[in-house]
DNA sequence: TATCAAATCCGAAGCGTTTCGGATTATTGG
DNA sequence: CCAATAATCCGAAACGCTTCGGATTTGATA
């Protein structure tokens, strides 16, 4: 493990020219910084980054701190998220670390815990709440971060968002055009941001076509396949009259309604016109529907990049309006909508 | 953020002191203690870990590094893995960490980053190969760390093991014992320690019993349903004669067997005896075999409390011979075994 | 030639903690 | 009453890095 010291020993510097020579300052010699770098290259040398947090106040690790829940087991989502996350982090330099806090209590003396303990620069909250505690934390601490999604109302903190309202305006709006006027929608769980969005764009596109709102078409769930067939039973077959087209949150929900359409013996699109909105996420689902699925999509890997990117940018004090995005969806027209049958 | 010198000010006593009497070294006087502890949680005092890691070489932070594989997305054994880890060092008032790196190739150097940068105290390792580079590498480098798991061989480091060979041995002596003679071993992927263990043992209760091993009755695969089904097919109605009993490395493969058997027409125990290994995994999965299947039976859950108790072990230089266990399996008859028919 | 600015370098302080070596006081045995 | 011992305490150095403020050299400018 070679230090500075040894280096600036070896070349017959100061250890504070060696570390502007490596860390990119300006006052060092063009000539000076190409030996300099040449031999931590040759000494193997490694910053130590403890003394550099000690120091300069900044790690280059940040984290992800999420509590851990039973449902999360079977959700390969996660996996998907932080070994995104990490790629993207440690393609600038930086560690990107997880850590499961016990419960969800505990989330927020996790994070103050791991502050002021000082070992990380920043951090990046997933699956905000329409109203999240978390981001309120963070801020009144003065801590960067960045979020995947945000709040409703004022945000004044970096994000990456798609346009959940947008797309489920969309969706809704198609549908009507095509003449359905029972609309369903298959949302994920309650007072998730994003799930609220999508349901305002939702009951935005009824209200603007005069049509009345029916809570029995609105359902929440988490998303998987079990929650789409359930829902689609009820839906389908259950006490008010069924719905000529739904709208599906993900693939998931979208197969689990393929299959309780196909259990009923309903057809798509003749019977029921079907919209889901598609992740693209990795694994075994998708792909296979038939008939062909028309979807809003926006690939969840699309996020890491620029979550990565807005939260060193944060870190590094730039400007707030430039790190902040949402992201267009693209609508893409298969076989599962039709028109109404009245 | 209260630092220790805030402390000691507020007691008049010297940073020295207070740093003796918060890490509970014995020159302290049990009044001075208890007041500089007081004073520590008025003032919400936390240690600074990165300044601790600085001075003392340790930082009370552990990690576990895996490599991302496709695989894994549909795995949620490791958000098991990792939450169960991580609630067992934050127990022991350390941090665990999780960190990805990009691809198998990338593991080691993610080491040798982590350990130069110097903020990791040890690591845990997780799945490891009949030989695996990764404790090589790590004891090389003098670094702390433990091993869900172990190698064949020598075992010159901390971990904790089921008895692999042990529970293949006695499930197959077991179904030999019942007059089996054609026992099928459908086991994890090749290579993995655990998954050659028990191969081992398999193959030591068919030569004690002096029948042949043949290689048509060994299955190796990722371990999950589709496996068990894919493979209980080519074994039930492929080219060899079938087996008359079948052991499954877990639960997932024996659903998958059941499937397989229930497509072709064969029923449990009348023509096919099974066993399973249960690692008592959380999720949907297990409970439902009808009949009631025997298994040989160790939580994956016990493993977190020792693995960290060694890791932390390792690090204050505890002796090797405390620090390593192999747990015993448990063999529960239910309903899934009977006699060999002739 | 004197002055100033730019380019390049360095010493020293400081980040918050641990720890080594000793200092001070109180207690005990002879 | 003195020396030895135990009980408590403290100053200062160290961990490896960054950064502030200034020093030195060079070249251009007036």
């Amino acid at each position: 493990m070679a230090t500075l010291k040894d280096i600036s020993r070896a070349l017959n510097l100061s250890v504070t020219q060696v570390s502007r020579a490596l860390n990119d300052h300006s006052d060092v010699n063009e000539d000076t910084r190409r030996r300099v770098k040449e031999a931590a290259n040759l000494l193997k040398y490694q910053p130590n980054i403890t003394a550099r947090k000690l120091a300069s106040g900044r790690s280059g690790m940040v984290g992800l701190v999420v509590a851990f829940n039973p449902h999360m087991v079977s959700d390969g989502m996660w996996i998907e998220v932080v070994s995104g996350l990490s790629a993207q982090f440690s393609g600038r330099g930086m560690q990107f670390v997880l850590h499961i806090a016990p419960e969800a209590d505990a989330v927020l003396p996790t994070y103050q815990k791991l502050i002021s303990a000082g070992s990380l620069d920043g951090f990046v909250v997933v699956e905000p709440w329409a109203t999240d505690p978390r981001m309120d934390f963070l801020s009144g601490l003065g801590v960067p971060f960045v979020v995947h999604g945000r709040t409703i109302g004022m945000t004044d903190y970096p994000f990456y968002d798609i346009d959940n309202q947008g797309l489920a305006y969309e969706s809704a709006h198609r549908l009507i055009a095509s003449g359905h006027r029972r609309i369903a929608l298959i949302n994920g769980v309650e007072h998730r941001s994003y799930v609220q969005a999508r349901t305002d764009g939702y009951k935005k596109a009824l209200s603007e076509a005069r049509l009345p709102f029916d809570p029995f078409l609105l359902r929440h769930g988490v998303m998987d396949a079990a929650c789409g067939l359930t829902q689609g039973v009820r839906l389908f077959s259950g006490d008010g009259p069924p719905p000529t087209a739904v709208i599906c949150a993900n693939l998931l929900i979208a197969k689990g309604v393929y299959q309780s359409l196909d259990a009923l013996g309903l057809s798509v699109p003749s019977d029921v016109s079907v919209i889901a909105h598609d992740d693209v996420l990795t694994g075994p689902l998708a792909a296979a529907f038939y008939p062909a699925l028309t979807v809003t999509r926006s690939p969840l890997g699309d996020a890491w990049a620029p979550l990565a990117r807005f939260l060193s940018g944060r870190i590094e004090g730039k400007p707030l309006a430039e790190l902040q995005e949402v992201a267009q969806y693209e609508f893409i027209e298969r076989a599962s909508v039709g028109k109404a049958k009245d």
